[in-house]
DNA sequence: CGTACTCTTTTGAATGATTCAAGAAAAGGG
DNA sequence: CCCTTTTCTTGAATCATTCAAAAGAGTACG
């Protein structure tokens, strides 16, 4: 299915703006507000920081980016593509990988919580040092054995 | 243990601040550096937001605070004491609850990553409707079954 | 108990990410 | 093709956090 489809059927316009800033996130994945300015910039000469902050936030709110904050950094922003991963930080270099979630469906169903509380979600944040960092040869992608 | 042993233990001078600052958080829980100077500001007049963000920094560092960043908030701190804990926060009124860390431990060590990855933590936070926001009639601490 | 050295705090300003507000532009139904 | 409503641009404001330099306080030592 293409973007714009998608956009429209969120019952959103379809937009330059739009379409770039989803593009933007969909290749670079993990990008902060400001970098997806830059690469819209690139594109469309003259997009406002604004109307990347509109987009971010209406194609999150349609649900066609999701949202995540790493430590006290900016907000970064990823596809939900293929959703049903976790994410792993390297705490030296910062980069965020996609972990895909195995077993964890059965461990994350099994949470119970106590007096009227409703789960309806839990997100999985990894951290220790990836391949490059740890001192090793070369980087693939990442995935949990 | 008393705070100013932990602090002094971890090689840093003991100061009316630092104690201040720790207390905060240890009281409150799951603070913001806005909520602590406030708190901090009625133990010590003139206390300044600079030397409150500087003892959050030290303390954290030093291992006897925790940080965490819920969404694109300000971040929160936390005291380390019994720790093993998960989070979760209310979709609703934002507040944060901690989650006791039950067969999570089989689960963390389960996880493998490829290629010289190497994983040091596990941080999960789930999302949903705290007691009170979901409509129930009372709130208690929360726990997993 | 005081001195000296170093670490902390204060003071005041700066930065970065994000949001607010109002008018101009453009998408899409009729 | 026009009209209505949404979206974008422009420009300013806010919030959390950090930077820098000088004043102040903790601690080891005599």
């Amino acid at each position: 299915m293409d973007v714009r489809s998608a956009i429209r059927d969120a019952g959103l316009r379809v937009t330059r703006q739009r379409v770039a800033v989803f593009d933007a996130v969909r290749v670079r994945q993990h990008v902060s507000a400001t970098v997806v300015l830059a690469e819209v910039a690139a594109v469309l000469p003259g997009v406002s920081h604004q109307a990347v902050y509109d987009c971010l936030a209406d194609l999150t709110g349609a649900g066609l980016l999701r949202r995540l904050t790493i430590d006290g950094g900016p907000m970064l922003y990823e596809t939900r593509a293929h959703d049903n991963h976790d994410h792993f930080v390297c705490r030296i270099c910062n980069t965020v990988f996609d972990v895909d979630t195995a077993s964890d469906t059965t461990f994350r169903s099994d949470v119970q919580i106590a007096d009227g509380f409703v789960i309806d979600e839990a997100e999985v944040t990894y951290r220790g040092f990836c391949a490059d960092c740890a001192g090793s040869r070369r980087v693939t992608d990442i995935a949990i054995a």
